[in-house]
DNA sequence: AACTATTTATAAGA
DNA sequence: TTCTTATAAATAGTT
């Protein structure tokens, strides 16, 4: 499939956790930079601790209703009756739409 | 910075935009499948198309609520109170915290 | 959708 | 965390 070289498994030291986590991050802003130029799109990056926090915040909080109310036209599940656990570390939300970047929120390891 | 010899720019072609933009829509989708394997997380996506469509679903809708949770608890501002415009094309959830990808839905052009 | 030349990202080490 | 560089991986362009 794909990673024919270098094989994906858990990084069980920590500290090298944080690092290359530190740099996928950076990734993956990079490319959603680049699909907001590409596109003429919005994009839209929210980026949690594993403690919970946000540690960084731009602009536009608003837009996540939107996510929302797509959300829940589209599926026909309650999105508000939790049934699973489970705690966020990352999350990143693009809004393709508007036109320019509204959020980039780093994680604070 | 990055993309020195491609110039990143808007695709004005229709049909390309599709193209690249598909390409580049299953590069994300690979990057959030490795980061589930090597931080043993769970990665969690929404893609939706751009009319308003969420073309595929795999399982736990539920999730979201977490997301929305911490969102709440972070910011100061009611996410609720919609004060801007603007339609989802594309929107990437990732839950780094349990243990397998939970959705993967796939954006229908 | 498939191929591949070329560009870009990353792992490892410092 | 940031830099460097050799190597791996992703994609632009084309069929």
């Amino acid at each position: 499939m794909w990673c024919e070289k270098i094989e994906i498994k858990r990084i069980e030291n920590s500290t090298n956790q944080h690092v290359t986590f530190s740099k996928r991050r950076n990734g993956i802003i990079m490319e959603m930079t680049k699909i907001s130029i590409l596109y003429k799109e919005q994009v839209f990056v929210v980026i949690f601790s594993s403690s919970g926090k946000m540690s960084e915040f731009c602009s536009l909080s608003t837009i996540l209703p939107k996510i929302l109310e797509r959300y829940w036209t589209n599926s026909n599940e309650n999105i508000w009756d939790a049934k699973h656990e489970g705690f966020m570390e990352t999350c990143i939300i693009m809004d393709m739409a508007i036109h320019n970047i509204v959020h980039i929120l780093h994680l604070v390891p």
